[in-house]
DNA sequence: GCGTCGATGGCA
DNA sequence: GCCATCGACGCG
């Protein structure tokens, strides 16, 4: 059968590999820009897809959730490189928890990829930061890759219009302020989205199917 | 459905 | 001694 060009030329307008000039913005925007976008990791023979649809901003060292705010360390020393790189870290012996590193050089912002939707009908759980990062086959040896590579990278999707909600981040009660700001995002209504689901109160998440 | 608890290891 | 987590367990 022939090669439907048309087709072809379409997809490679909306399903555009991001660069540079994205990465290299503050955390905040690019923390919403990333709903909707997908996510790519080639291990292997295998190429794992999904469509994120929930993110953290992590806004640089002033901000007491972030790692930055530790300052230089081993750990964090990807962070206050360029834009465009994994940032991977093992948090409580056992999960990896995957970030995009955004910003400019010496400015330490990171966007957390909390959860995803699984495309290519591949079957996975993909909600909650943890189990995004254990099935996407990220480790600790994935930490610092380069985005703009072939490895590990996020697709546009031209089209893709999501509704969001923001909340409160997960986790961070020690922050002290900067525990209430809502940095978090998330696609709304989307069943791939991790708990506390931002879009229902309490007792009506109890009375929901 | 909801709260509580423990696994488990790098890092400062 | 912390953790940007998750799943198992007990409750009534």
């Amino acid at each position: 059968m022939a090669i439907d060009r048309t087709k072809l030329t379409e997809m490679a307008r909306k399903f555009k590999k991001l660069g540079r000039a994205f990465y290299e913005r503050p955390a905040i925007d690019i923390a919403r820009d990333l709903l909707g976008k997908i996510l790519v990791h080639r291990v292997g023979k295998r190429t794992l897809r999904a469509r994120i649809v929930e993110t953290e901003a992590y806004v640089g060292e002033h901000d007491l959730a972030c790692h930055a705010s530790k300052g230089r360390t081993r750990r964090t020393e990807i962070m206050f490189g360029p834009g465009g790189h994994a940032y991977i870290y093992l948090i409580y012996g056992m999960y990896t928890m995957l970030n995009i590193v955004t910003s400019k050089r010496d400015d330490a912002q990171a966007v957390l990829i909390r959860a995803a939707e699984p495309l290519d009908n591949w079957q996975a759980d993909l909600s909650g930061p943890g189990k995004l990062a254990r099935a996407f086959d990220l480790t600790l040896a994935e930490n610092g890759l380069d985005l703009g590579g072939d490895k590990l990278y996020l697709l546009d999707d031209a089209d893709y219009r999501p509704r969001i909600v923001t909340s409160k981040r997960v986790g961070v009660e020690y922050a002290q302020q900067w525990k209430d700001e809502l940095l978090r995002f998330c696609v709304a209504d989307s069943k791939a989205v991790s708990k506390p689901r931002p879009w229902f109160t309490a007792s009506s998440q109890a009375n929901s199917g």
